[in-house]
DNA sequence: TATTTGTAGATAATAATTTTCTTTTAATAG
DNA sequence: CTATTAAAAGAAAATTATTATCTACAAATA
């Protein structure tokens, strides 16, 4: 995480245990935490950090490219510090995302600007269906 | 829209003038529009309708499976009497959303099924670019 | 035409996120 | 190693999209 450390050094802006803890959980899961997520998650090391910490820092990491924001349908975000273009899997039953992987989607901005005028930026393809342990439970 | 009518009885739902106006503006635009664009431009025919009720019909057309609600990244949600499964570009710069059209992008839900153990039944896909409007202004 | 049941509309409630303000702290210079 | 300063933490209030509640009303059926 040295890039962290010059990243923010750049932006001058100050890396505080509350963010560089943020960002380490992030790294460490594929959970793809909520900010409330991470909130629980972290209060046992950092008792007296608030969620608007949280909130505040999200918003940080996302302007600083390291952390992306994902919409899945919830009445909530999800985030993943993992910012390489993948495709996400929303189980409808119990609501966990996860990670496609090792799929190569990337050609798809190509495809669509043969459809549009846009200049394209970016894409977020979210499948959604039952995951493994929910179809278990409902046989 | 016989079919609405019919498919309203079917559930022993009362296809009320608000609901069928409501309905019938998302079918006549390609705009996508936000419950409260919704309501704005229903105002002027009914000047008595509350928010409440877009929100409700709204809910009540989605269960239906006549409306698809969208998660483009902002604050609140868009809404799109097109059912049919295609993909979406919103531009970063003025945040319109449009169809991507005549793109046939119904092999994603096969291609993922080889990477997951998921049992997939839907996608959402967004592109995020600049629309051709917002480029001819920032030249 | 009466009756039943679902719905509209007004309003209050909820919940995620943002803002504000004061105190604290990280980074830098001396 | 300490003083300084600008940024950030934390607490609490504010905001905003959405949902729930409740009463009066209206659509469908008998």
């Amino acid at each position: 995480m040295e890039n962290l450390t010059l990243l923010f050094k750049e932006k001058n802006l100050k890396l505080t245990p509350q963010r560089y803890a943020i960002y380490k959980y992030l790294k460490s899961t594929k959970s793809h935490p909520s900010a409330e997520m991470i909130y629980d998650n972290l209060k046992a090391n950092y008792p007296t950090m608030s969620l608007a910490t949280i909130y505040k820092t999200l918003k940080t990491l996302i302007e600083l490219g390291v952390v992306i924001e994902l919409n899945v349908g919830e009445d909530n975000f999800r985030y993943d510090a993992n910012t390489s273009q993948h495709p996400h899997i929303i189980c409808l039953s119990c609501g966990r995302v996860d990670d496609i992987e090792n799929a190569d989607f990337n050609f798809l901005d190509d495809e669509a600007k043969k459809y549009t005028d846009y200049k394209i930026d970016t894409h977020q393809l979210y499948f959604y269906g039952i995951c493994p342990e929910c179809q278990k439970k409902s046989e």
